[in-house]
RNA sequence: GGCGGCGUGGCCGAGUGGUCCAGGCAAGGGCCUGCAAAGCCCUCUACAGCGGUUCGAUUCCGCUCGCCGCCUCCA
């Protein structure tokens, strides 16, 4: 079974599953407020990647990830549109679930929307509130850090420390009794989107979604929750606050990814305003150098997204695809043991993804070395890069329109009858419209080279 | 200030107390080719600095320097 560091204890251990064979995963997902950026772009592929893998080890996952479609920032970007909030984050879902086709990262089994569950916030609420964990203030229902025993474990500082570091309060959360509590409910001001609560209209604050989310969809105990470092806390410490208050058991295994950074390492954060588009990245380079990229690093280290780590991707993939062209006419074979079996131990191992990646380009090397075994590590290769990541590999023939394979046509024969001049003439029309161009015994072949 | 992490060859980036070697990208040379492309071969070979432990440290310990994250919004 796969080991993963959890971010509770410090420790890497192995994941246990609360019901033999099925893994409840939750997944800390967008706030539709805007397009998405690099980062989330690596959470969603490092998780993709990770979910894949544990159902090809033979496990049924329920993935529940959920979209806040209410929020602060949602508010100001309604506001600056002259439109009402649902519309604006309707918009940037439609763009989230894009950008994550053109990444290639599946869809979860459950997509909660903050909206659709404000009954059951209010509901959870009211208890806080019931057991002394929860209490009015002038602006809403705020919940008391000091009430929860433990407070601080995935920051892993306690209560006082992380108190003597707290930033100045908020002007607009001034009742709150403490700089660390959090509003659970928040008091509409006029023309803001409301519900209705024994609190006064209003909505919910961020932190409460999670918890009823999670534990409606995936149950008491759940395996184990997901996101991105920055929200180990506060988010997730007041998630698991929150249902320990209410005395509920909670996820029992976390795991966070690390952060992207600029060129400089500094992390990509909303208030540096240093973040870059994913989309307009997706428009110049193709979901696969991404994940390519995402599978070079390790998932807790903080990882660059340069130039020159896109090129060196797109390097890796093209010379992923061009081992899959040269062995896909080959017979079926059974992949090749011993390379699954590596495979295996290093995803095993807090998954160790460029370890994966140095076995499936040594498999290419042998394969190329030793052609009787190229069969079993050919299919191993498919296997682990389709199947178990995600990394979409030629498999199949290209199609080619007619304008290719007219000049296709035309090269050979001009070769054939040795006019080299136009042959070449016909190998730089090709290469124009964007395809590589090699001579085979089989004749001309052409071939795209990763975007 | 508290807590956590990092510093590997031109670049990205694993890993390890002791032979050799991560892997990819890039660069240079070669083979192959009509010329290419792809592929193959070769070259460039590192562990921030200073001490310590050890027969032996890049790997363990200490210190120094540098960088980053969290304690604000955030994936």
């Amino acid at each position: 079974m796969l080991a993963l560091m959890n971010t509770a204890t410090g420790e890497v251990a192995e994941l246990e599953p609360r019901d033999p064979g099925h893994l409840s995963v939750y997944l800390c997902g967008p706030t539709v407020s805007g397009a998405p950026h690099l980062g989330h772009g690596r959470v969603t592929l490092v998780w993709d990647i990770f979910r894949r893998y544990m159902r090809w080890s033979g496990l049924s996952v329920r993935f529940v990830s959920n979209v806040t479609d209410i929020e602060d920032k949602i508010i100001v970007a309604a506001a600056e549109e002259g439109r009402p909030t649902a519309e604006v984050a309707g918009r940037y879902e439609k763009l989230w679930w894009k950008t994550m086709d053109g990444l290639g990262v599946e869809r979860p089994d459950f997509d909660p929307h903050a909206t659709a569950y404000v009954g059951e916030m209010v509901d959870l609420i009211a208890v806080l509130l019931a057991g002394g964990h929860a209490y009015e203030g002038g602006d809403g229902v705020y919940f008391s850090t000091a009430s929860v025993e433990g407070y601080g474990l995935l920051a892993r500082q306690d209560l006082a420390t992380l108190r003597t570091g707290a930033r100045v309060e908020a002007a607009d959360e001034a009742g709150k009794r403490s700089p660390l509590d959090f509003v659970l409910w928040k008091r509409a001001k006029p023309g803001e989107p409301a519900w209705p609560s024994p609190w006064g209209d209003g909505r919910p604050g961020w932190h409460t979604e999670c918890v009823v989310m999670s534990l409606g969809l995936l149950g008491e105990g759940f395996d184990l929750h997901l996101g991105g470092l920055d929200l180990a806390f506060p988010h997730h410490e007041n998630e698991r606050a929150q249902a320990l208050a209410a005395d509920r058991r909670f996820a029992r295994h976390w795991a966070h990814n690390g952060m992207v950074v600029d060129e400089r390492g500094d992390k990509m954060s909303k208030s540096v305003g240093n973040i870059t588009s994913l989309p307009g990245l997706l428009d110049r380079y193709e979901g696969r150098v991404l994940r390519a990229l995402v599978l070079n690093s390790h998932y807790r280290s903080p990882m660059a997204v340069t130039e020159g780590a896109l090129e060196s991707a797109k390097g890796m993939v093209e010379r992923l695809d061009n081992f899959v062209r040269e062995t896909r006419d080959l017979p079926p074979a059974e992949p090749d043991p011993s390379t699954l079996a590596r495979f295996r131990s290093s995803m095993d191992n807090d998954l160790n993804t460029t370890d994966v990646l140095a076995g499936v380009f040594g498999a290419v090397s042998d394969a190329r070395a030793e052609p009787a075994r190229a069969p079993a590590l050919a299919a191993a290769v498919k296997e682990i890069c389709q199947s178990a990541l995600g990394l979409a590999l030629p498999f199949e023939e290209e199609r080619l329109n007619p304008e290719v394979l007219e000049g296709v046509r035309l090269r050979d024969e001009a070769r054939a009858r040795g006019d080299y001049k136009e042959a070449d003439a016909a190998r730089e029309r090709l290469v124009a419209m964007g395809y590589v161009v090699e001579d085979t015994p089989a004749g001309t072949r052409v071939r795209r080279r990763p975007r």
